[in-house]
DNA sequence: CTTGCCTCTATAGTCGCTGTAGACTGTAGG
DNA sequence: CCTACAGTCTACAGCGACTATAGAGGCAAG
C-alpha cells in the first residue's frame, strides 16, 4: 500500500481529515501527491508525521517547537542540540506547570472541605474566590477524604 | 473612593481594561453607571467580582462555572450545593490533568536522557516522537540528574 | 492651550483547529 | 448501466477567550 487517500490516511495516523489539510495549510506537510482527479495521495511517510506531530502536540509542545523539529529533521546531518534544548524547555514548562496544578488541587481541597452545605452567602467556597486569604487553618484535619 | 474609572478598576483588579470590556459584552458583568460623556463608572463591589473572576480562571474553571457561581451569588439564600458540585468537578479535572502531567514529564525525562549530543538523523528524541515505544530500557540509570 | 494619557466604539486578528456548504469522485450492489 | 452513498474537493465561517488596532473624543496637569 503505497499510495492512500487522506481518509485513510487520517485513520492510519489518529488525525481528522480536516485537521490533515490545516496542517498542510499552515505548511506543516508538504504538497502531497494528487490523483488524476485531484484528491490527495499519501505516502506512509505521511503517516509518519502525522504520528510526529500528534505525538508532540499530546505532549504538549507548542506547534512553533513542532515546526521546528520537522525542519531539523529535514537536515539529518547537523547535530541536534537544538532538539535536545527544545525537549529541555517542554520539560521544565510542564515542571512548571505541575507545580501550579499541585498548588491548585490544595486549594481545591481546601474550598471543598470548607463548604458543609450551607447557604451560598456563607459558601467558603465562594468566599475563597473573593478572597484568597480564608478557611485555611481548620481545613488540615479533613483533608484525608480526598 | 466610591466611583472609578475602567483604568483605575483594571488595575485595582489586576485585569486588563479590554478584558473588563469583554467580560461586560459577554454578560459576566452588569452594564455600568457612566459619567455624563459615557464613561465608565465602577464601584468597589466592581473589584470584588473580576477578582473572583479571574482567581476562579486561574484556579482553571471553565468560564461557563464561573458564570454558574456568579449566578448563584445572586441567590444568596439557596444551599450551595451546586457551588460544591462544581469544585468537585474541577478537582477531578485538576486530578486528571496531573496524572497527565506526570506521565509527560516522565517521558520527556526519558527523551532527554536518550539524546546524547549525536546528529538529527540519530536523535532519540525526535525518533521517540516517531514512534512511542523506543528508547526506554537503558533510559533508567540516568534519571537522577533530573 | 497644549501635551499626553485615558476612554470610547467597532472591528479584525490570534491559535489550533472544527464545521459548513455545495460540488465532484469513487465504489459497490442491483 | 444506474443508483446510492461514502469519500473528497475548495472556500469560508465559527469557536473560546481574549488581544490589538483605528480613529475619535475626554480629562487633568503644566
Amino acid at each position: 500500500m503505497t499510495q492512500m487517500t487522506i481518509g485513510r490516511l487520517s485513520k492510519a495516523a489518529g488525525v481528522k481529515v480536516t485537521t490533515i489539510r490545516y496542517y498542510e495549510s499552515i505548511d506543516l506537510m508538504g504538497e502531497p501527491d494528487r490523483s488524476s482527479s485531484g484528491q490527495r495521495l499519501y505516502g506512509d511517510e505521511a503517516v509518519q508525521r502525522l504520528s510526529f506531530i500528534r505525538h508532540a502536540r499530546d505532549l504538549g509542545f507548542p506547534m512553533e517547537a513542532v515546526r521546528e523539529m520537522i525542519d531539523l529533521q529535514t537536515q539529518p546531518d547537523q547535530d541536534c542540540t537544538a532538539v535536545d534544548a527544545i525537549a529541555r524547555e517542554q520539560l521544565a514548562d510542564v515542571r512548571k506547570r505541575l507545580t501550579q496544578l499541585e498548588a491548585l488541587e490544595a486549594e481545591l481541597k481546601r474550598m471543598i472541605t470548607c463548604c458543609e452545605g450551607g447557604r451560598v452567602d456563607t459558601c467558603r467556597i465562594i468566599s475563597t474566590l473573593n478572597d484568597h486569604s480564608e478557611c485555611i487553618a481548620d481545613a488540615h484535619e479533613r483533608l484525608s477524604t480526598f
